[in-house]
RNA sequence: UGGGGUGUGGUGUAAUUGGCAACACGGCAGUUUCUGGUUCUGCUAUUCGGGGUUCGAGUCCCUGCACCCCAACCA
């Protein structure tokens, strides 16, 4: 991967990673992990942060795993492991070895449980879930020490097998760390590092009444792994010092993994966060974890952004430590970049006019041939049949042309893609003045789109033969938030919603060829931009992204 | 309120670690074109504020400000 310039990526996770080969800190090694919690799709976000992890272990020669960080069986589903591990291959990446589980490693972490409390390093507290968080204190004010803090070992040890024998109720006791409830950093105030939970694990079921936290889980889970650098995300940077003390208190290897954080991924017009997600799709403003709108990678992938694209754009933005959020015009271009080197081309007519050659020889079919991509000549040609009633676009006749419209207007030639030159004749109007027919003449001599005599058009226009179209529908696609940041005028994101944000055309007229295509496959519209083939609706199409459109610019200006 | 983090064009990311602030997206003006697409060219605009050190500061020092994170038995 290269950033916009062309160069190899650079940016301050790369640069430490050099530091530590160079210092022979892991023994030259490196190593990381993707780690999602099977509660929920992968987005966007997660796209960057598989990114960084995959592409690092690449071009350091190292390795990257996946693993499963299911420590809260109250809200994890196979179902989302099944999902995660679909959207990780659809991005293409291979993790080193079959996919790994925190729940895997429940027996050597209860171990290590019971050698912090032989030490005094961990005690059980009988207090409820508010007492504790009462005696926390809070920011700038010292916390104060549990009653249960100078338990002895033996019975903490008593206290604590009895909690993973199933003898206490949700909730009534918890095991902590005994560090410090003074210290500045709240995350070192003796936190929990087990719970008592009788909810069914997806994949130890009922064989716990325990879980670990995630700080307890999860610096040890990459050290058991053998991961050195452990790269997550901004918020848990307070949680490093609680990472590195509990390694440090472990019979471990001194070189024991490293936490760097960075900048989670953050798009205009669209939200993230596993809860707003969730509740789109619960409260059915959108169609499901895949819908087209959604960030989700299921849903770009409905919508037809490439992987590719997904990949080059997180790579190419990079890595730091500053909060931003991404225009998702830059996510767009990159899609538009790659989709205009491979889409096929094919004429759709979404909005369609009949459009009657008058001059034609009643009956005949002319088969005329197209270009496949212009962008790549080995996609070759195909044919299309060309007849004297066709549809062409709405937008692309106008009775009484504003200025600069180049398109179909009475008394101009313009030339129909591939096929010949026509010039408006006339047309007729319904009661309200819309156009239903518009009627041309063609030019023989210009077979093939070009006039032997030289002449111009300033317009080149889709079509296709009313007699053969196959008919279909399209999904055009405005921003789900119409606000850049939802809910900076309210608070609440879901104020931004666009209630408009998807309008269906269930009378568009593709070209033959189209009902061939394969579930899923996108292909250009000319001149309208891309669009994806439903994977389960034949003939459905999403439109992933449209094309740039100056014509749209100028009207906009007025 | 204590601790931690971050501030570079409209947006995002760079700057050989003290030496001409660059790249991309966007926007604008052209060019090319059988897609008002693509291509190509040009233009546009940036170091949070205030002091200081220095021949020279985005970079170092002091100070102020703004934003983000932390007081779940979530991750």
């Amino acid at each position: 991967m290269t950033n916009g310039a062309g160069e190899p990526l650079d940016d301050f996770v790369r640069e430490l990673v050099r530091d530590d080969l160079a210092n022979d800190r892991f023994g030259g090694r490196l190593q990381t992990r993707f780690p999602p919690e099977p509660n929920g799709y992968l987005h966007i976000g997660h796209a960057k942060a598989i990114t960084l992890d995959f592409e690092l272990a690449n071009e350091f020669d190292g390795i990257c795993n996946l693993r499963f960080d299911d420590t809260n069986p109250d809200t994890e589903d196979t179902t989302y492991v099944d999902g995660i591990l679909e959207d990780l291959e659809w991005l293409g990446y291979q993790p080193h070895v079959a996919p790994l589980y925190a729940s895997d490693y429940f027996e050597q972490l209860y171990e290590w449980a019971e050698h912090l409390i032989s030490e005094g390093m961990a005690y059980v507290d009988d207090q409820d879930a508010e007492t504790i968080s009462d005696q926390r204190g809070g920011f700038g004010q010292p916390g104060i020490e549990s009653p249960f803090r100078t338990r002895s070992v033996d019975e903490n040890l008593d206290l604590f097998r009895r909690m993973r024998d199933g003898e206490f109720d949700e909730g009534a006791r918890v095991l902590r760390a005994k560090i410090d409830m003074q210290h500045e950093n709240m995350q070192l105030r003796d936190p929990v590092m087990y719970r008592i939970r009788n909810e069914p694990h997806h994949r130890t079921g009922d064989r716990w009444h325990i879980y670990p936290t995630y700080d307890w889980a999860h610096g040890q889970s990459d050290a058991i792994e053998g991961v050195t650098h452990s790269l997550c995300t901004l918020e848990f940077d307070s949680h490093r010092p609680l990472y590195d003390w509990y390694l440090s208190k472990l019979p471990l290897p001194s070189d024991t993994p490293r936490q760097t954080e960075f900048a989670r991924l953050e798009l205009t017009h669209t939200v993230t966060s596993k809860r707003r997600l969730a509740a789109l799709v619960e409260d059915g403003i959108v169609d499901g974890w895949d819908d087209p709108r959604l960030p989700t990678l299921r849903g770009l992938r409905r919508r037809g952004y490439p992987a590719e694209a997904i990949k080059e754009f997180c790579s190419y933005i990079g890595v730091s430590r500053a909060n931003s959020r991404h225009q998702i015009e830059l996510l767009e271009s990159f899609v538009r970049q790659h989709l205009n080197a491979t889409a096929q081309r094919k004429m759709a007519v979404l909005n369609p006019l009949r459009l009657v050659i008058t001059n034609w020889p009643e009956g005949e079919v002319n088969e005329v041939e197209v270009v496949n991509n212009p962008e790549n000549p080995d996609d070759g040609t195909r044919l299309v049949p060309f007849t004297g009633e066709l549809f062409i676009e709405h937008d692309d006749f106008r009775a009484d042309p504003p200025p600069k419209y180049f398109r179909l207007t009475p008394g101009r030639e313009v030339r129909l893609r591939g096929a010949y030159f026509v010039t408006c004749t006339g047309f007729d109007v319904d009661d309200a003045g819309t156009p239903t027919t518009v009627y041309a003449t063609y030019d023989p001599e210009t077979r093939g789109g070009n006039a032997p005599d030289g002449r111009k058009v300033k317009s080149t226009m889709h079509w296709v033969s009313a007699e053969h179209a196959v008919s279909g529908s399209a999904a055009l696609y405005e921003r789900l938030f119409s606000a850049e940041v939802p809910g900076t005028e309210t608070g609440d994101p879901m104020d931004d919603l666009d209630p408009n944000s998807v309008t269906t055309l269930d009378n568009c007229m593709f070209e033959p060829s189209m009902a061939d295509l394969a579930p899923g496959e996108v292909v250009q519209f000319e001149r309208l931009g891309y669009f994806a083939h439903d994977p389960r609706t034949q003939l459905l199409f999403h439109r992933t992204v449209g094309l740039r459109d100056e014509w749209a610019r100028i009207q906009q200006r007025g």
